[in-house]
RNA sequence: GCGGGUGUAGCUCAGUGGUAGAGCAUCACGUUGCCAACGUGAUGGUCGUGGGUUCGAGUCCCAUCACCCGCUCCA
């Protein structure tokens, strides 16, 4: 069984160093990790294999690794910045889709009025402050802060709403020194304050306090701009805002937030959002890698002579400001991305005999799929795990309305994660047609602009187009993109590997206390039930909810009655909801997790190519110099080709275990024998089988084993 | 975003307003012949952070941060 929550998986990676909270010194900040000494070494060996398997082994392929942060442009024409970056609003009654501040523009002035009332009293100001916080006041309190970036970032990150886009500059009253001095005493101003709700009503006073106003007087653009994108689904609904297409009161969503694109600058610019300066100096961190192999599509194309149709693969970080991020590595604000644009010919030059995009879509889908296997697929992995791995990956087709603005066709590889996440995207075989090329080059005919639903690209210096000599035509090539994140394969592989195996069986004397411990608890828990049914037929508060603790027991009783392999479902069961609050239960679990602990074993099958460490080698006794020399020149004889370790620091039984703990395929014990005639005892992880092998056979032995290409 | 929960030693956790604890881990010494051995000793804490109540707060109150579960949303 692999592992059946993600608490487990993320347990292990944090003790045994393969992902840590990002900056836990300062409390930490959501969504981003580190990877620790053994991470690193599996999201390495996670990338080799992909590398290899999708460039090495393949005659079409080419890599690359472009810059992380581009021309602003790039994302004005492919589009990510239109679509990222303005909260857009669905009406559930008919569909359509609006951005929030073009919405509002259309409202009347009562329902703009109704929303801008709701919105103070939703968040419940105070009058007094409009009254207390005083030009004079803010720019007398101006001291420590340092110095600032943007109002938005100042402001919008303290308010702590996401959506918020209070970014317009100062009014031009002020003189650029004052509005610096103001933006200082106003951030110190909002942290002083104790809750949000205050800090959003001081930056809502201020407006119209010291007249602080977007340049754009549209009364619209600032409440779009003020609403917190998670309270404004209700303020449309009580403000009663109507659908421009048909007049009447719509069912909107709540705005969904596609500012997800992370703005920084070239150069040494501090202006505010909205200027000039600021907007001439913008770049994004890229929210996908794919940008970049379309910008230098036709400079591999050319540089390597290839022919269509070919890829270009490229791993690299991407960053996306999510919302929701959450379930440990799953979805977080900076990830690493696998993705492979494969460019082929146009539907219309396509061939009799030769592929279409649909063809090589489902292609490219069947390829990775089976990748995805065998990675998560242990070699001494008997047929029935095997189809027990299978059926937790499944390819799945978007349907219509999940497509991305560039695609025709989009499959998703899915992986079953254990507990709530469930299945969850690890990779998306993407068919983008030509919409990224045409979209960076210049002159493309009106039809096709027309058809992909873009505009003329002025910006652009260079067609991306592709003279065909075996078609003997020009055009601009068809993309399928498979695109994996490196770092929710990580994830998945160590799901999919993480075993928590029962290897010395309980006695009998231990199963019968564990018995008769179960039998005392339902004792106890009747009575408990009867109490809390008698409290609640009294219309008083129950200290236990009965129906659950009677869930409870039945999947104790369940457990305990398929002893001994059962046993670790039993400490499992005493964490169910019912049983919490039983006295007798709090007894029970510490003897019955020593236990556990000292029957079963945590152990990652890991493929052997992405297992962190190779092998771990071990004196047999640490006090015996020769052993310990013999075992450390075995290490070091390895380590220039792969991750391997030598440790002494406990009895042999236990450095074992540590080893399984993380995945290392083999372990080699040398003992007084070794001493003699020159051979080991290699372990291996899966079985625990040992084999005694010839030292300087261990090359050829390992090499064959551990499927290092 | 809403609701619920958690946060105490590196890890797992106990601690009912009155001197901060246990097991494991770590380190030292001794012992130890292949699957989580043992003995002795030692190290390790501003109890997530900031305020408040109190003679006194890990414990009560408020705020805040992080994580988990459920709902909502999203890819």
């Amino acid at each position: 069984m692999p592992a059946n929550s993600l608490e487990q998986v993320r347990n292990l990676c944090m003790r045994r160093g393969f992902v840590f909270p990002g900056s836990a010194v300062y409390g930490g900040v959501a969504s981003f990790w580190d990877y620790g000494p053994l991470g690193v070494e599996l999201l390495n060996n996670i990338k080799k294999a992909w590398w290899q398997d999708t460039i090495y082994t393949r005659n079409d392929m080419e890599g690359l690794d472009a810059a992380v942060l581009m021309s602003r442009k790039v994302w004005q024409h492919s589009g990510h910045e239109a679509t990222f970056s303005d909260p857009l609003v669905d009406n559930k009654k008919n569909g359509k889709r609006y951005r929030l501040d073009h919405l509002l523009s259309q409202q009347t002035e009562e329902v703009l009025r109704g929303l801008l009332r709701r919105l103070v009293q939703l968040l419940k100001m105070p009058p007094e402050l409009f009254e207390t916080i005083t030009r004079e006041r803010i720019v007398s309190d101006i001291s420590s802060l340092l110095t600032s970036s943007t109002l938005e970032a100042q402001i919008a990150t303290k308010v702590g709403i996401p959506g918020a886009r209070l970014d317009q500059p100062l009014s031009t009253t002020f003189s650029a020194n004052d509005r610096a001095e103001l933006i200082r005493a106003l951030a110190r101003a909002v942290d002083e304050l104790p809750t949000k709700a205050e800090k959003l009503a001081l930056v809502l006073g201020l407006q119209d306090q010291i007249g602080w106003q977007p340049v754009d007087q549209e009364p619209s653009l600032r409440i779009a701009g003020i609403l917190s994108v998670r309270v404004a689904k209700y303020l449309l609904a009580a403000a009663k805002v109507v659908d421009p297409s048909d007049g009447s009161v719509g069912e909107w969503t709540d705005p969904r937030s596609f500012n997800l694109m992370f703005k920084s600058h070239v150069g040494p610019v501090e202006a505010a959002v909205g200027t000039e300066e600021e907007a001439h100096a913008r770049v994004y961190l890229r929210p996908e890698t794919a940008q970049g192999i379309f910008m230098n599509f036709a400079h591999v194309q050319r540089a390597m002579a290839r022919k269509v149709p070919f890829g270009v693969a490229q791993i690299g970080k991407a960053f996306r400001n999510e919302i929701t991020p959450g379930n440990f590595i799953f979805r977080t604000r900076e990830f690493e991305q696998m993705e492979i644009e494969f460019f082929i010919k146009p539907p219309q030059f396509v061939k009799e005999g030769e592929k279409n995009d649909q063809q090589w879509h489902e292609e490219w889908v069947e390829q990775r799929f089976k990748w995805w296997l065998r990675y998560a697929t242990s070699p001494s992995a008997t047929l029935e795990e095997r189809d027990a791995t299978a059926s937790r990956f499944r390819a799945r087709a978007q349907t219509p309305d999940e497509l991305a603005h560039y695609a025709k066709a989009t499959t998703d590889i899915e992986y079953l994660f254990p507990g709530s996440l469930g299945w969850g995207e690890i990779e998306g075989v993407a068919n983008r047609t030509d919409f990224d090329l045409s979209a960076h080059s210049k002159e493309v005919p009106e039809e096709d602009l027309k058809r992909l639903k873009l505009e003329a690209n002025h910006d652009s210096t260079e067609k991306l187009d592709y003279f065909d000599p075996d078609a003997k035509a020009r055009y601009i090539p068809w993309v399928i993109e498979p695109s994996a994140g490196a770092t929710r394969a990580m994830l998945t592989f160590l799901c999919e590997a993480y075993h928590d195996e029962v290897v010395t069986e309980p006695t009998k004397q231990q199963i019968d206390q564990i018995k008769s411990d179960a039998a005392m608890i339902r004792k106890n828990a009747e009575k408990k039930i009867k109490e809390a049914q008698k409290e609640l037929a009294a219309g008083r508060e129950a200290k236990h909810d009965p129906a659950k603790v009677e869930a409870f027991l039945k999947l104790l009783d369940e457990t305990v009655a398929r002893l001994p392999e059962s046993l670790t479902e039993v400490l499992t069961a005493l964490d169910h909801e019912g049983a919490q609050n039983l006295e007798p239960v709090k007894k029970f679990r510490p003897p019955t997790e020593k236990l556990v602990e000292d029957c079963t074993r945590t152990v990652l099958r890991l493929h052997p190519a992405l297992a962190p460490v190779k092998l771990a080698v071990f004196p047999l006794k640490k006090n015996k110099p020769e052993l310990v020399e013999l075992a450390q020149a075995i290490k070091e004889r390895f380590q220039r080709h792969f991750r391997v370790v030598y440790d002494d620091s406990a009895g042999i039984g236990r450095l074992y275990r540590r080893q399984d703990e993380i995945g290392t395929p083999f372990c080699i014990t040398v003992d007084f024998e070794s001493l003699e005639d020159g051979t080991v005892t290699v372990r291996e992880r899966d079985s625990m089988e040992q084999e005694r092998v010839k030292i300087d056979d261990l090359p050829g032995y390992l090499s064959e084993r551990l499927q290092l290409s």
